[in-house]
DNA sequence: TTGACATGGTTGGTATTACCAACCATCATG
DNA sequence: CATGATGGTTGGTAATACCAACCATGTCAA
């Protein structure tokens, strides 16, 4: 019999695997995990630095020195928030999107042999499935402190 | 249609999510992510640094200092190999599994929500799927395999 | 209108993580 | 027994992340 503990084991194991996985390629190209994130992030949108801030669950004062590598490598820039003179909006420049791109494909490559090792028909199974596990129910009344990973 | 992106893109999202979980959990103990795989792998067994060192993907100095700072909390402790007096085999002190006792307790029950968000009869095609996604196979001497952080 | 408070970011200080290079001690081999 | 390989530690540096304190800007009530 298959038991919730053996779900969250062998998450584990994957998450450790997979996390492994990122930092080395991300390594490669001179970004740790957080950076990685951040950039994935900010390839679809624009955003302030709060919201990122509680998007990766992360202290404000972290994103700040984080952004300002980031940003000294040309990487992303600071914007101004016309509507709101204390919001500083966080974007990616040029360089910054080729590298995310260049990174992506590395890591497709990587995971490549690994999710290779499944069937193309045990594919769909195995999203829906993640995904329930991963995408957090918006309703969950149960804990009022903690609403997300953030502290 | 789901391809081998979409299971990437799922896997990645679920490694930050359980990572994120792992992070706050360790956190709330005083662990950071990398204390929390090392207390996990000694957990079942005694190991040398250089053992630690390629499990974790981290150099050997990074594990001196690892050490160090668990050993000075009192969790683990350093041993001599009495037949190569070079080697340090490093275990857990009592204090030291018992933390991990009560960390594990933590992050069962920090992931039960989102298992719990599966049926049960769910639980085996998981756990078969992601068990071949994560075990790396023997073909790919790459890098040493990962136990499960927990237990 | 103007205090008072709230919000958004940055700065400064500290601890930890992680790397590399250099080093010492111990083994293994010619 | 000299030489080299292996196992760990030390020292130096950069990045990550926290907290507390701090400005600047917004908001709201008296």
């Amino acid at each position: 019999m298959t038991t919730a503990d053996d779900v969250m084991d062998v998450l584990v194991r994957t998450t450790f695997e997979v996390a492994g996985v990122l930092t080395r390629i991300a390594a490669e190209h001179d970004l740790s995990l957080t950076q990685l994130r951040l950039l994935g992030i900010l390839r679809d949108r624009r955003a302030r630095v709060t919201e990122l801030a509680a998007y990766l669950g992360l202290d404000k004062s972290t994103l700040s020195g984080l952004i300002d590598r980031a940003q000294r490598r040309g990487l992303l820039a600071r914007g101004k928030n016309p509507q709101d003179g204390r919001v500083v909006e966080v974007y990616m420049t040029p360089a910054g999107l080729e590298l995310a791109e260049r990174v992506e494909d590395d890591i497709r490559r990587a995971l490549a042999p690994a999710v290779g090792r499944l069937d193309q028909e045990q594919f769909g199974p195995l999203v829906s499935l993640l995904d329930v596990v991963a995408t957090r129910s918006p309703r969950t009344p149960a804990a009022p402190e903690e609403p997300t990973a953030t502290r």
